[in-house]
DNA sequence: TATGAATGAGTCTTCATTCAT
DNA sequence: GATGAATGAAGACTCATTCAT
């Protein structure tokens, strides 16, 4: 189906996802609010009712389609390499442009803050949880294929054990007083896979 | 100074940052408001700004009096023990008794929960870092002690990675359905120790 | 389109307007306040706010309306004059009931406040300055019609000296004890006039 | 009695009253308050109710302390000059130095405002009132005397006629986007005196 | 199918004043 | 004589949600 030919109706729901997940990104969760969406995406504020229940609702969509946009551009991250990433280096950053985004590579908190906020905020939003498994598996997925790709063995666990130590030198990091959160994941991963 | 000849104002102020702090580990940052935290406090709202000047300086406060609180709780755990830890599944409770808390024995995300939420709200609220630092460090010094009474020897950037690792594996199973995240830790500290 | 037919929302705001206005006069620029405005409308508090995105924007919309409404009966008296205006001291009396309102001629303070709290408000309330100006022109072309139809011949010049006159001879009144500002300026007019 | 033998309490009273009129001066009315006027003269808060009964207590204070200093510098201007002011021009300059300030010199709405704020500030705080008279009566006497000095027959009526214009110009000015009240009144005194 | 209108509850913060010490 | 402590009342403004049309 093509931009066009997508119903109005249907369009609009997704002026508004995308608003909110733009909101979402840019100031949290707090930062959801009917009115400010509304206002991003150009549309009537009683719009924001409309197509969602409530704005708990609204936050769901707004953190699924982040999460989306984090895979697709993951994958397209993967896709993008010809042949098998060369040596642990190369492997290493791709896990960390996978995990935090290639934004991440600026350094500073906000570009990886996201991911951070919607793991620490789902369990007072247990409305949330479903969905960030979901989302967390099929990242889970693109990681093992990095691995595979590389010709290096890695089980499940190692693979865990790993996304556990970027998540944790991340938050960690995340109180520096001039944070560099890939850097603190990158010094780790090196020292466990060097 | 006891408690009896403790000044009156300094009592109340103490009262509005314990009831703070409750409602901070209860409900997260957003649950810290001047009405909620005056009503817990038995006190009038007005106190709320009459000592603090503003919230962000009394939500510092309940940052601050939780993360001391954890800090004395984990400094009794070491006193308490009459020698040094045997074994690497007693260290491995130690640390995770002194990262997450000992109520984190019992399963679920909530007793942990408050650890990640300051972590990962001090880059929206810059005015926490200075102190999350101060007692991330203080944190860090403890959980040395931990090794040096066992005997074990651990580099800094040891102790680092695994408090990277206990905290990536809680943050990400905060997400579980049935969230055991100090199960998670342990066994990824297992891993790493064993 | 008849009161009746008003529509609803703008009947709501022009009576908080009214209110506002009303407010204004009586109490000055502290009397607005959106309690005292939706008190005094029968309105609840927050349609203060939904119809004025700002104090501000309603206390502009106050001065406007009473501004508008002394231009308007400022016109009714001019055009209630069957023909022109005899003697000095009928223009006298046309340019003060114009400048001060009729209600001056009663003397007090009172009635002629508004006038000089809007001119002297405005330089901290910047944002009144261009409403009073286009409202101060037109009452200037009032005035100057008042000395067309009565057959004398007054430059710009003169007549902004005029009402210069009136107005200072006013301000200096205010304080007297038993002030009777309309006829200190009467006063003045008559001895540059006549 | 000197500076240095003024009781305590009296000088501290002065501080307070310093204050409140630097802060009449610079925010108008509302700008004094308690704690403003405490915090400005590096006294405690209880002082300013300790000092003066009420805060119209210390605004009369303020209004004095302003009039007075206004009136003294009147005074000296008045003084500093050797000879009588020679032609028309100078007795303008002179008339505007007096009644707007000397500030007034570089144009804007600022210097002259507190003036006007104080005049029309009066009927709705009629404690002013008293005060007012007097030191407009005092101000009055001070344009006397320059008309005795540069040999001009000015009638007490003229005077007032003066003052009238000047003040009126001012008001009227105050509206503009680019005020320069006094070479409004200026002017004006030109057109009269010329 | 949409949305303008509406509002009760609540947000943080300010303030004049009182009072015990 | 002086002031730290305290607070009820009010300030402007925000917000999620409801509802009539």
């Amino acid at each position: 189906m093509t931009a066009a030919s997508t119903p109005k109706g249907e369009r609009r729901r997704q002026a508004l996802v995308a608003a909110a997940a733009g909101l979402l990104a840019e100031g949290g969760f707090e930062a959801v609010r009917h009115r400010a969406v509304a206002e991003r995406a150009g549309l009537p504020l009683a719009s924001t009712t409309y197509y969602f229940s409530s704005l708990d609702d609204l936050i769901s969509a707004a953190v699924e389609h982040d999460g989306r946009q984090e895979l697709a551009a993951g994958r397209a991250r993967l896709d993008e390499l010809a042949d098998q990433p060369r040596g642990t280096d190369a492997v290493i950053e791709l896990l960390l442009d996978l995990l935090l985004g290639v934004a991440s590579r600026d350094g500073g908190a906000e570009p990886v803050l996201l991911r951070y906020e919607r793991l620490v905020g789902s369990p007072r939003r247990p409305y949330l949880a479903p969905l960030m498994r979901q989302m967390s598996a099929e990242l889970q997925e693109l990681l093992a294929e990095i691995f595979e790709r590389s010709g290096m063995r890695v089980s499940r666990e190692r693979l865990l054990e790993l996304i556990a130590l970027v998540d944790g030198a991340v938050v960690n990091a995340l109180i520096e007083s001039d944070p560099d959160p890939r850097s603190a994941a990158r010094r780790m991963l090196a020292a466990q896979l060097g």
